[in-house]
DNA sequence: GTCGAATTCACCCGTTCGGGCGATATCGAT
DNA sequence: ATCGATATCGCCCGAACGGGTGAATTCGAC
């Protein structure tokens, strides 16, 4: 939306420029024909360069966490640092490891996380997890 | 690339349609200035429009399978087939049911599905798929 | 026809996972 | 001070999984 006022800003005032330019130089020096076929294609290109910042800025989101399902989920701190492990592929002893606890209170925490997303395998978490943005 | 091509035709007949319209009516009838800033404002329209059309296309790759990747691990069909109960978060059970096999046959389609991918874990075999594009 | 790849299935064994139950500790809110 | 949520850990058991080995079938290629 800013993108879109600074440019029409932007094409306001290199209109005036080129309008003020042709007065002084090219009323003469070059035909019309080319004099128009510049500024078209000066103004075709600038549109081309708007077009792809709208749509690439529009797209991809910038890969952020997906918060609001997050806290509707009611998932805690622990239960959403165990998700990224398991997103990671490793299995309960290598996060037990990786934070410094007990393979059970993986086991524990996973539990609850399979509860709160409704699954019951870790597969299944996997993919939840990666549809709805919990992780990056 | 078409796209491309298609517009820069379009671009050209354009403005020859333009000039010639300039010598019949335009001359007198309105300022300089306005022709001016209306050929600018169409230009960049349909930059605009242009622009956005690439990024569109050239952005979400339409969900297609990556037949590439696919190939070049030598994956065979049975192995994709069980690949993408396996991100469906099924169990071997469940995927046997699904294709009709036994779950030793699964288990089998498995390992060599793990070897091929270089894992050890079905989640990061999911995790790869995923990121591969090997299925929707 | 022989060979290799793909597909199917079986068995064994050890590890991992998931479910269930209980326990203790901390901490903030009531 | 009591209660609920969070976090930690333990144990038991059955199911699921992964690795290894072996073997039969089919089918296209050489």
């Amino acid at each position: 939306m800013r993108t879109v006022l600074i440019w029409a800003g932007i094409l306001a005032a290199a209109a005036l420029a080129l309008q003020w330019l042709e007065y002084q130089y090219l009323a003469r020096a070059f035909s019309q024909e080319i004099y128009i076929g510049l500024i078209a294609a000066a103004f075709a290109i600038g549109g081309v360069w708007v077009g792809r910042r709208l749509s690439v800025r529009a797209r991809p989101a910038e890969f952020e966490r997906n918060a609001a399902a997050l806290t509707s989920l009611g998932l805690t701190g622990q239960e959403v640092r165990v998700l990224e492990q398991l997103v990671g592929g490793r299995s309960n002893k290598e996060i037990a490891r990786a934070m410094g606890l007990s393979p059970n209170t993986i086991k524990t925490h996973l539990a609850n996380l399979y509860a709160k997303l409704s699954v019951s395998r870790r597969t299944q978490a996997v993919n939840l997890a990666r549809d709805l943005g919990l992780v990056p």
